[in-house]
DNA sequence: CGACGCTGAACAATCGATTTCTCAGAGGCT
DNA sequence: AGCCTCTGAGAAATCGATTGTTCAGCGTCG
């Protein structure tokens, strides 16, 4: 009824073998130092196979100090982005050969309870923290006390190995597209005020428009990650006598609810407001009006991630920062963003 | 540098208390049978939190044969649906004091190393299975094998215990919000032909068509679970020499693509054809006509599934289907449908 | 006064695999 | 014949915690 309780182990391999458990686990393993009669080895493997041996982790994970399993520990899993940055970890990490522990930031930021069970000692061999804004240094700190742990688009500090995406790039893309169209009056909506990642396409953003317009007006609504704060922001940006006539936002997620807010309110993107979203979602082309994008490696950056932990464990010299720059941002023009309205004289 | 290297272990702690790991042990873990002088016991509470003393989850896995965690197969993670219901399995798991492995289930299926070590003995106490439609029977089987196991939204052909959510119910849901605004060409887009959640709604909708309309055409198209997949069936419709005047998709998804294909062509939602999705997610109020959904309960979902595998792994008695019908499915309505158009006599 | 029962705590086995030694025997060499 | 060197393999320690069993000491009771 129950075969896990008769789940065979080492020892029923070497005995139905003939042989110790000491070479039945060298050969078992590959031991390249081993020395076995060929005979003995067909034994050894063909008991093995008989039984259906499957090693028990757990045990060897205490001889070795070696759990094969990397914690990953993430905000807002709801974000299609964020599920993009764990695909890319989950993946490199799965080819290297290590499982993927998920807990959610806000969980372990709160309940140290949770956290210590989470780390408890030599489950993990290390962590991948991508926990958003820089709420989170004590969870950080706590963290790399304990394992080797990098950082994904998170502030630490300089003290943890971090991959970034480039996003001064990005939002230099963005509102370079916005100047060649011919706009000169440009709102950059931003996420949390202190995401740093808000902050690196805010100073894109201002670079390529002090560039082009040297006297032009920065003009910065900070909002968030989420389509309600977008919509907040839209709703402030309406409140105001004069609209710009094109906008960056730091988020397609937050771009979706500027969109909807505008057709609520009969504005006509791209002819009275065009936008501009960072990150090409999925859903880019099915809002209100399809939006044009800036497309980031987000896999990229999770393998990267996965990558500097891993070259960590490995033992190699890991760079503290790791700039994702390889697909560069690119730009996906839909409908949202077309050249400003000439000025009407009437 | 690295205090990783100096973790203290149960007997530095006894060792400093000037005890036997025994007692340390049990009264660090308030073993009830313990008899321990106060005087001992506060020696070694103290003597713990001098050296700040983490159990060693390993060691005590393999001694206990309880590893705490449990792991999480899925498919498809980048679909919003899919992470609400991971966040449910999340969320009670932790609550429970487990921790949750990720996995993915395309991965898993075909490369069986991958299985085996993320199956390795000893490291999951059990495991959910959100594989989707029925590919996986023999993923299923090899999971089930080696520990306890449950399904979400799967056919385990009653193997398994499983959590399911009520397909029927949303489709009869959608289907009887457009028969009351008084349409009766109501064209059904699913999922890919095998999947039982598909199966379940379409079962909704024809109970209802045939209900309100003793002879009314069942009209059936199989699409998958993603934008592409809605535009492919939407051009398929518009192939068509005549448009039904309404539309239940399978999945907000799905729905996405189709009224993004519906707008490019043309066709105006929804006075010429009204259109219900299901599953309200966050997006569906963005889309090129903010979207009538049905919504689920997607986070009791994950938190049934987590609850059935926690009861069997407390050897309770299990039941083998769990259908989540507390809160029922809700329509939430917004701009995608009306009433069909007047014939028009011209 | 000796057997008995508690109290408080230690001994030692165990979980399953890895790994460092150790070692018997065969063969080669002088 | 005696010594050495390989070859092939086993014995036993170890990883860190849990737990069934044992045990010393002390008070009690007949």
């Amino acid at each position: 009824m129950d075969p896990r309780k008769l789940a065979p182990t080492l020892r029923d391999v070497a005995t139905l073998a003939g042989v110790s458990t000491t070479i039945a686990s060298r050969v078992l393993n590959d031991d390249p130092v081993v020395r076995v009669r060929d005979e003995t080895r067909a034994r050894i493997l063909e008991a093995a196979a008989t039984l259906g041996y499957t090693p028990h982790g757990v045990a060897r994970s205490l001889r070795t100090s070696r759990s094969d399993a990397i914690g990953l520990i993430m905000h807002n899993l709801t974000s299609p982005m964020n599920t993009t940055v764990l695909d890319g970890v989950r993946g490199r990490c799965a080819e290297a050969g290590y499982v993927t522990l998920l807990a959610d930031s806000e969980q372990l930021a709160t309940d140290s309870g949770r956290l210590r069970s989470f780390l408890a000692r030599g489950r993990l061999d290390g962590v991948i923290l991508h926990v958003g804004h820089g709420y989170h240094d004590k969870l950080i700190a706590d963290v790399s006390r304990h394992v080797p742990a990098v950082l994904v688009n998170s502030d630490g500090s300089g003290s943890v190995p971090t991959a970034r995406l480039d996003d001064v790039a990005a939002g230099r893309t963005a509102t370079e597209h916005l100047v060649a169209l011919g706009h000169a009056a440009i709102c950059f909506i931003g996420g949390p005020a202190e995401a740093i990642t808000s902050l690196g396409r805010q100073r894109g953003y201002e670079e390529v428009l002090r560039e082009a317009y040297p006297d032009a007006r920065v003009d910065v609504i900070s909002a968030g990650w989420t389509d309600e704060l977008g919509e907040d922001a839209a709703r402030q940006l309406l409140s105001r006598p004069q609209l710009p006539t094109a906008i960056v936002v730091a988020n397609a997620v937050t771009a979706a609810g500027v969109l909807t807010v505008l057709r609520q309110a009969g504005i006509n993107v791209p002819n009275d407001v065009s936008v501009v979203g960072i990150h090409d979602a999925w859903f880019a082309k099915h809002l209100a009006v399809s939006l044009t994008t800036v497309r980031l490696p987000l896999f990229e950056l999770g393998a990267m991630a996965a990558d500097l932990l891993l070259s960590t464990l490995a033992g190699k010299p890991t760079p503290m920062n790791a700039l994702i720059v390889d697909p560069p941002p690119v730009l996906v023009v839909r409908e949202s963003t077309a050249p400003p309205r000439p000025a009407s004289h009437a």
